[in-house]
Order: C-alpha cells, then structure tokens, then sequence
DNA sequence: ATGTCC
C-alpha cells in the first residue's frame, strides 16, 4: 500500500479521509512494515464499504488486513439500522462463525511428549477433517432445526460436552434471533452429516504449549502459565454457512437494486437492515452462528474422549470460543451517545474490554480472551480485550495471519511431504488426508502473525497475553 | 472458506 495516500494518526494507525462518496474515514491499525506490505485493494474495499448507507464512525481495519469478497478480511464496519444501515453477507464472509476455542489440558509439555504420536493418531482418527468430511452424527429436519436455534446450549443437552462450558463461549452458547426457517433446505441438507468436522484450509485442531508469556497477571486470571499445554480448536459453520452466503449474495443482489443502494462494487451486495431480505439473512447468519458454535462443542466432546482414554488426567475445561465472521447487534458509543448498530466482523475477533456486561464474571476484570489462530506449524497468541478498543475499532481486534503467498503458488513451491518432514523435525506432528492441502498451508505461505499481534497490542486493539505453540497439528 | 464450478 502506498503510505503517502495516508495520514499518519499514530505509529500503528492511519487514516483515508472520506472522498469521493465515502460517508466515513477508513482507519487501518498497522505498523509501517505491515501497511507496506498490505495489498492496496485493503484500501480500495474498505473505502468501497464507507459508500454504504447508515455507515457509523470509520471502517476498519485490523494490521493482519487482505482483500477479500467485497468487504476486506480482517474488516470492521457498523451500520445504523434506523439511518438506512445494511447488511451485506459479503461483510460477514463465507465461514459465518468461524472461529477459535482453547481448552486447558491442566498438563505440562513433559506430560504429553512421550504421548504425542499416540494423540495425533487417535485425534485424527476421530475427528473427521478435510474437504466434505462427514460425521457419525445425522440430523433429522427437526433435530437440525432445534441445533440451529440452541447452538452449543443444544450440544451439550445432547450430551456433547458440559454444562459450565457455556458461561465460557460468545453469547454464553446461544446466539438469539435465530431463524431456522430463513435457511435453504439445500443449506441444511448440506449440513445434515457435518456436524462435529473440522473442515479444511487453514481450519486445524491443535495441541500446543503456552510458550511464552507478556502480561503474567492477566495469564494468571486466564489460568495459563508456561509450558501449561492447551488444546485449540478453529473451525467453523461448514456446508451450511458457505450456503446461507451463497444464496444471500444472490438475493442481496436483488436486493440493493430494489431498494435503490449505489453498489461500488456488486461485491458489496446488501440489503437494509430493516427490509425483509435483512431480517432474512440476519435470522439465517445467526443460525450459522449456532450452527458454528454446536460444531466446536460436538468437536470438543470429541476432543475430551479421545484424552479420556490416553490420558484420563487431562482436564479438558474450556478457557474460551470466540468468533471472527459475524454481524451482531451491540451498543457503542457514538459520538458520545450509546447506540444499538450492526457490527459486521470479517476475520476480525470481537474484543470486549474490562467491565463489559456481556462478558461472563470470570472475565468481568481482565476483559475477554482474544484467541488469535496462527498459520500451521507457527505460534498462536492468547490476547485480552481493552477498554480502549471500543472506541478504536467497535472492540474488535485481529484474528491470525493473513497470507501471504497464494495457493497455487505455495503448491508449486513446497511438497506436503516435505513441509510435514520439516515440522516433524522440529517435533511437531501433522496429520492431515491431503498433501496438496498441507502444502497450500505451508508456514512459508502466511505472513508472520507475531508482527500482526504486537501492532494490535500496540495500537490498543488487545493486550498480548501468552504464545502457544502447536506439539501436534490436525489439519484439514 | 467451500460437495475447491450448476
């Protein structure tokens, strides 16, 4: 991206003044390194997204930013729906609720080495991964419909996981609002043998290794210390969410012609929120959102019988799930007055600071975990929401790294067999039923999400709390 | 991300 078209705010953030139809500034948070390398189309959509109608503040977006589908990855913006706000599936992305959770294993690294092999076999064993993999679980038309309205609550009435896991997930399990009915029988009927898989891409169940820890206070409240060894788990909605953004797109197509909304881009495609095609997709979304939500907890029962086994000892209780594809309904300030507004957050994590009502006890004083997902064979990072990221960003935050080379391109450079070698060597395990798709996900083809984290934690977005690093990686 | 193109 060329600087010189930026004002400079701050070391780690700069401003697009509103031109040219944009309603609103576009902010990115980023260190100059970062921005430098960040793709000039980051620009371009997230000043195609400020021409909407109801726009609030800025959008925004976070140091780990690509373009993407219309709205760019790692992209925040917030509509007004009484000013003629939208919604748009293409602010949302494909994976609705993709997202990340970790789990404490009450182990230490010494406990799992000698293990890990055996783990890695089992794990992989019994959580189905990859393209289209199915599950032992099949849903009857109702039982899917109770899944997408009870999300994780559902899960575990069903006997996938435990009670007290559901203080610890975004909107405690259950995301309200929900509208089975505003979902394609075509997207259900893809979901219907998907339940509790993993999927594919940069999607992963990992054991990992907290291998470094910033801010020992907040770690301590978090329950982490180092060497403690964590499970994490980045999935999300499957078949049935790619559907629900597939048919939407269509429809808010149609939708943004009737109601008369100048598309920049036809990427943009949205609809108002208080149109029946909004209301539609927003049911719709939500029920991905369960759906995401039912699908880590059924993969975290997996998880627990698998330790249950090998390693009874293992504790396997939740720190925390939290998204980074959603649109929600939260009240923010702004300019200095608290209002309801629609955040759309593509590859962005939500970040709630301190104090935030929505947040559990638990994490009433430290603020939430931000569980940021890095690329195979590299560090993840466990950061805390701040106070200061509601006013920054509509508290959201990063959520990994982006790439950094294509697909292709990583395929024409690294064979799967050789990158698997390689991470072995360095005692990590991966399983994984495609080679082209270990390749495509080489370390070598994401940028380095440490730089990614240290701009969000500096530009105030989430305080860095601990590094974990994978033992063994199950890998779509 | 995705029954990696209806």
């Amino acid at each position: 991206m060329d600087i010189n078209r930026l004002t400079r705010l701050s070391e780690f953030a700069w401003r697009i003044e509103p031109v040219n139809g944009m309603r609103v500034p576009v902010i990115i948070y980023a260190d100059e390194a970062l921005i430098s390398e960040m793709d000039e189309k980051v620009a371009e959509q997230a000043a195609n997204v400020t021409k909407l109608p109801g726009i609030i503040g800025a959008c925004y977006a976070m140091p780990d930013a690509h373009w993407g589908y219309g709205f760019p990855i790692g992209g925040v913006a917030a509509f007004d729906a009484l000013q003629g706000g939208v919604v748009s599936a293409g602010g949302v992305g494909f994976d609705i609720s993709c997202g990340v959770r970790t789990l404490y294993t009450g182990l230490k690294r010494e406990q799992i080495e000698p293990l890990k092999t055996v783990l890695a076999d089992a794990l992989y064993a019994t959580v189905p991964v990859g393209v289209g993999s199915r599950g032992k679980i099949r849903l009857s038309p109702t039982e899917m419909d109770e899944m997408l309205t009870g999300g994780a609550e559902w899960a575990v009435k069903q006997g996938y996981g435990r009670p007290e896991d559901l203080e610890r997930i975004e909107e405690r399990g259950r995301m309200a609002g929900a509208r089975p009915e505003a979902v394609s029988s075509h997207a259900k009927e893809r979901q219907r043998a998907e339940m509790g898989t993993l999927g594919s891409g940069n999607h992963y169940l990992e054991i990992q290794e907290v291998s470094e820890i910033y801010d020992p206070a907040i770690a301590a409240a978090f329950g982490l210390a180092q060497g403690d060894v964590v499970v994490t788990i980045h999935c999300g909605s499957r078949g049935l969410g790619h559907q629900i953004g597939t048919d939407f797109l269509k429809r808010m197509q149609g939708a943004a012609a009737q109601y008369g909304i100048a598309l920049p881009d036809r990427e943009l495609a949205c609809a108002p929120i208080e149109s029946p095609v909004g209301q539609e997709y927003l049911g719709a979304m939500r029920a991905a959102i369960n759906c995401a939500l039912a699908n880590r907890q059924i993969i975290t029962h997996l998880t627990r019988k698998v330790f249950a086994e090998i390693l009874p000892e293992a504790r396997l209780d939740l720190l925390y799930d939290v998204s980074h594809n959603t649109c929600k309904v939260e009240e923010h300030l702004v300019q200095g007055r608290k209002k309801l507004v629609y955040v759309h957050r593509k590859g962005a994590t939500r970040a709630f600071g301190p104090g935030h009502p929505d947040l559990p006890m638990v994490f009433r004083e430290t603020g939430q975990p931000v569980l940021i997902g890095g690329s195979m064979g590299t560090a993840s990072y466990i950061l805390a929401g701040t106070a200061d990221s509601e006013t920054l960003s509509f508290a959201s935050a990063c959520h990994g790294a982006g790439r950094a080379m294509s697909r292709h391109q990583a395929v024409r450079t690294w064979s799967g067999r050789e990158v698997v070698d390689q991470l072995a060597a360095r005692g990590i395990i991966v399983r994984s039923p495609s080679w082209r798709g270990v390749a495509e996900e080489a370390p070598g083809a994401y940028k380095d999400v440490h730089d990614v984290v240290i701009a969000a934690d500096r530009a105030g977005l989430a305080r860095l709390v601990a590094q974990v690093k994978p033992i063994v990686c199950i890998k779509g």
